[in-house]
RNA sequence: GGGAUGUUAGCUCAGCUGGUUCAGAGCACCUGCCUUACAAGCAGGGGGUCACUGGUUCGAAUCCAGUACGUCCCA
């Protein structure tokens, strides 16, 4: 038998994969004899290629749809894209620019033919990578943010929340790009710090008594004068007490404005006295609305200056400020100029400095849905892990304002608003509808449907999001099929927490307002995947691995563990190339433990030796599942997969292979072998959700299976009663090994040297079971029991027991003395802060009962010590 | 500025409602081994005043207050 020492995971993973597609083991349907257990992928862009991050989210849903399918529940995992409105429009008009087409000079059909084409070539990339992670999906259900019945459903709802009141169109102080034509999110908005020019202008001061006085107004933004409304003071600025309830004249425009008072303006910045332009700034706007101003807009989409300027009218905002300034200077109205650090906005997809801009949009109202959403978060209905979270989410919920779902593009559901020739407009599902409603509005049944505009813009991606557990069961289509009945709530959701409000909120709202239920229970917070510096993974700074190299190089199995080895709920992840090489090691680990086992010969007329060992296994294992189970209850994927990680390595490979392992060339009994392969199969079977490859390839190579046999559908083990006598008593044994190897190790000698061990029993003998085993993994050649101390030998004290291997006269009487002299004085210090306790009153009388025979004990057991190691001093 | 949260070994983190020899794990490090499952390995070992100060308590890494530093969210 040649296997190779090296496990090859590239030959392996397509193979199983492709042995699980092929069978269906990763379909699911309603099944009403078993539990659902349902998860929906938070749908990655289709502009996306796999990152650090999708790993790590994909692997965790991934571990726990296989431990729920090996539960025996019927697992559903639903995956799929998002349409990615900005993301995509901006690749898409991109790649038309590479080909010489502007956007501007296509019509919307035949922009979105091109950016149908764009994500039919490239949409499915990312999900495609998924498959080589071994993401365990039901691929049959692959569902699309902007498919038909998904568009079908964003604009249900939206007419739905329309005519229950929940949508209106409103006015809003907007990221706006002027490069790039439309509105922006915050998030997309990138802050750089910069040094910005403070011009102090003067503003002549109007009426009789203060004629030729000036009041000098620092800005930033000197082209926007000609949008000025007023002119803001604190109303306890000492300096301008004279002036409250006065007008000035803008420079150069010589239009007259008032001086208005409010305690928002800052004495301190700048001079003390604020131009509010409420069409530019967003604070000027909420100071224009609280004083009843009026708001003047002086630029177009594009940056440049329109009509109501009246000044530098058609240049850009920029050049304007140039030649504003030099005239202003000409005109001497400019008093100076400061430079101060400020930041600037600019967007993320252009560069392009924003422009806060007042636009009409459409908003959703969010105080009533947010109710119910934070009360299910609050009650634990849905629970979120790590709970820190809550806290959070209560502050955002609390202070939740009205959401603009209207964007300037072209990629997504189009608002299914109509606007009539008198200017007012109308909300309906279809044209034909939005035709009837518009008739029966205007009474004019000859109204056509080219009479109607339609809105140019289209819905926030979010807007399809939040309906997503919902809508990739058709729930909107089909409010009780079969699908929705079944799966609906979901289970868990794994995401990150950067879009906790953004989408895990949303999706809460939406499922309570359009199905009266939560649409999961866990929300499961992964942290961001940063490198070994701390710093995240970015395109720009290059410091993020390709996680399919990863996986060529160490196999999807390593790079799994290697991802989970460092990554605590809600704690950002340091990655590093090393914990994949710890992943891809314990893959090897676990390849040569079952080339050991595959390896034996069985001589089925032996009788076993090894009971014991295979009872401890038995019940070890039982208690790492135990606490394994625990773990996974609570979420915390990394210490389940550390607790396997252990029980593979050290318990399994280290401790239980090495007790039974036959001497060399030897075979095995019956008996044995069939336990081993037993217990192998069980760390299979726990190890799988981590690991799927691997496991399933030793699962097949182990054994011949049947047809649909596999460990991916296996029986995931059962908790069995705690079987603690074994496993204290093996773990006093294993210490006495170390005790031996110890000696062993410190005395340098050789591991191939066979030694003698001596024991002196204090009570009664508990070893009889374990003689063989300490003879194995210790390497001893006799174990023999004495009543008196040995002389010439080294001694060490365990569970009350002395033990003494003897030297043959090399032995160091010296520092033998001084260690056990050391261990002496650190056991009698600890008796003597027992003694203490126990001896204070305070103490006996306060401490529930456990505690105090704990106390006892203790004191027992360093009494009894204490008592041995003396004896050893004085035969030594 | 408001709020949340954290500070435990060289690194990343456990340590539940105070009480086991409680100061832990993994990695890293050091020493010795190519011992026929595995050097992607085996055996052993050394590392910490639990950020600081004070308080509550018979008893504090754990509870409370303050300080310092860090991170996140909101403005």
């Amino acid at each position: 038998m040649s296997i190779s020492t090296k496990y090859n995971p590239k030959e392996v993973e397509q193979k199983w994969y492709d042995s699980w597609m092929q069978r269906g083991f990763f379909r699911s349907t309603p099944n009403p004899n078993k539990e659902p257990y349902t998860v929906v992928i938070p749908p990655p862009n289709v502009t996306g290629v796999l990152h650090m991050g999708h790993m790590l989210n994909n692997t965790i849903q991934d571990i726990l749809i296989r431990r729920a399918r090996m539960q025996g529940k019927e697992a559903c995992w639903v995956p799929g894209t998002d349409h990615a409105s900005i993301a995509t429009e901006a690749k898409v008009v991109a790649m038309l620019k590479e080909r010489g087409i502007e956007k501007k000079d296509i019509s919307r059909e035949e922009f979105l033919k091109y950016a149908w084409e764009w994500k039919e070539k490239y949409g499915g990339i990312i999900l495609d990578q998924l498959k080589k992670l071994g993401a365990s999906c039901d691929w049959d259900r692959t569902r699309f943010t902007m498919e038909e019945d998904l568009s079908a459903a964003v604009i249900e709802v939206f007419v739905d929340l329309y005519r229950k009141g929940q949508i209106y169109r409103g006015v809003r102080m907007v990221n706006w790009d002027p490069l790039g034509g439309t509105a922006l999110s915050d998030e997309e908005v990138i802050p750089k710090d910069t040094m910005a020019k403070m011009y102090h202008l003067k503003y002549e001061l109007v009426g009789d008594d203060a004629e030729g006085g000036f009041l000098t107004v620092a800005t930033s933004r000197p082209e926007t004068i000609m949008a000025d409304v007023a002119v803001a003071v604190n109303p306890n600025d000492e300096r301008y007490k004279h002036l409250h309830g006065k007008q000035v004249r803008i420079p150069l425009l010589g239009k007259v404005i008032p001086i208005i008072v409010d305690e928002y303006v800052s004495i301190e910045f700048g001079t003390g006295a604020l131009k509010v332009t409420p069409a530019h700034d967003l604070n000027d706007y909420e100071l224009g609305q609280k004083h009843n101003l009026p708001i003047i807009d002086i630029l177009n989409d594009n940056g440049t200056l329109n009509e109501l300027a009246q000044l530098y009218v058609g240049q850009d905002r920029f050049a304007a400020r140039r030649n504003i300034v030099k005239d202003l200077q000409e005109a001497g109205y400019l008093v100076k100029i400061d430079e101060y650090p400020s930041i600037v906005q600019t967007s993320e997809r252009t560069g392009a400095v924003i422009e806060p801009r007042l636009s009409m949009q459409w908003f959703c109202k969010m105080d009533k849905m947010a109710l119910p959403a934070l009360e299910a978060v609050m009650n634990d209905d849905i629970r979120l892990y790590p709970p820190k979270f809550k806290n959070m989410y209560r502050s955002w919920m609390d202070n939740i304002r009205d959401w603009c779902i209207s964007r300037q593009l072209w990629w997504g559901q189009r608002i299914p608003a109509y606007y009539l020739p008198d200017g007012s407009f109308v909300v309906a599902t279809t044209d034909a509808e939005a035709l009837e409603i518009a008739r029966k509005k205007t009474e004019n049944p000859d109204l056509q449907l080219t009479d109607l505009r339609q809105d140019e813009d289209v819905l926030d991606t979010w807007f399809s999001s939040w309906l997503w557990p919902i809508s990739v069961f058709d729930g909107f289509k089909d409010p009780d099929n079969k699908d929705i009945l079944y799966y609906y709530p979901t289970n868990d959701l794994v995401t990150a927490p950067e879009i906790l409000f953004f989408w895990v909120a949303r999706m809460i709202m939406a499922g309570f307002e359009f199905r009266n239920e939560m649409p999961f229970r866990n929300v499961y917070l992964t942290g961001i995947v940063r490198d070994a510096q701390g710093r995240k993974m970015s395109k720009s700074l290059g410091n993020s691995p390709d996680p399919l190299d990863l996986i060529e190089q160490y196999g999807a199995d390593g790079v799994r563990a290697g991802m989970l080895f460092s990554s605590p709920a809600g704690n950002d992840l340091l990655f590093d190339e090393k914990l994949v090489e710890q992943g891809r090691n314990f893959s090897n680990k676990i390849w040569n433990a079952f080339r050991l086992i595959k390896g034996w010969e069985v001589d089925e007329n032996l009788p076993c030796p090894n009971e014991t060992a295979i009872q401890w296994f038995d019940a070890r294992f039982n208690e790492a599942f135990i606490q394994l189970e625990d773990h996974f209850e609570k979420f915390r994927i990394s210490d389940a997969l550390l607790a396997v990680y252990k029980l593979v390595w050290d318990d399994f490979c280290s401790n239980y292979l090495e007790m039974i392992k036959p001497a060399y060339q030897q075979p095995i009994d019956a008996r044995t072998i069939e336990a081993t392969v037993g217990f192998l199969e069980n760390v299979l079977k726990v190890l799988h959700p981590f690991m799927p490859f691997i496991t399933e390839e030793i699962w097949h190579e182990l054994k011949t299976r049947k047809d649909k046999e596999f460990l991916i559908v296996a029986a995931w083990p059962k908790k069995d009663k705690l079987d603690k006598a074994i496993t204290e008593q093996m773990e006093a044994v294993l210490n006495i090994v170390g005790a031996i190897r110890n000696i062993r190790n410190s005395k340098n000698i050789p591991q191939t040297k066979q030694l003698d061990l001596s024991i002196k029993i204090v009570s009664d003998n508990k070893y009889d079971a374990f003689l063989s085993i300490i003879t194995k993994l210790a390497n001893v050649k006799e174990i023999s029991f004495v009543q008196d101390s040995l002389d010439g030998a080294i001694s060490f004290v365990e569970a009350g027991d002395e033990f003494f291997i003897p030297m043959e006269g090399n032995i160091d009487v010296a520092a033998e003395r001084e260690r056990l002299t050391k261990e002496l004085e650190y056991t009698k210090g600890f008796l003597i802060s027992v003694a203490k306790k126990l001896s204070n009153e305070r103490f006996v009388s306060g401490a529930p009962e456990a505690v105090i025979t704990n106390e006892r004990k203790k004191q027992a057991d360093a009494e009894a010590k204490i008592k041995a190691i003396e004896q050893s001093l004085a035969t030594l």
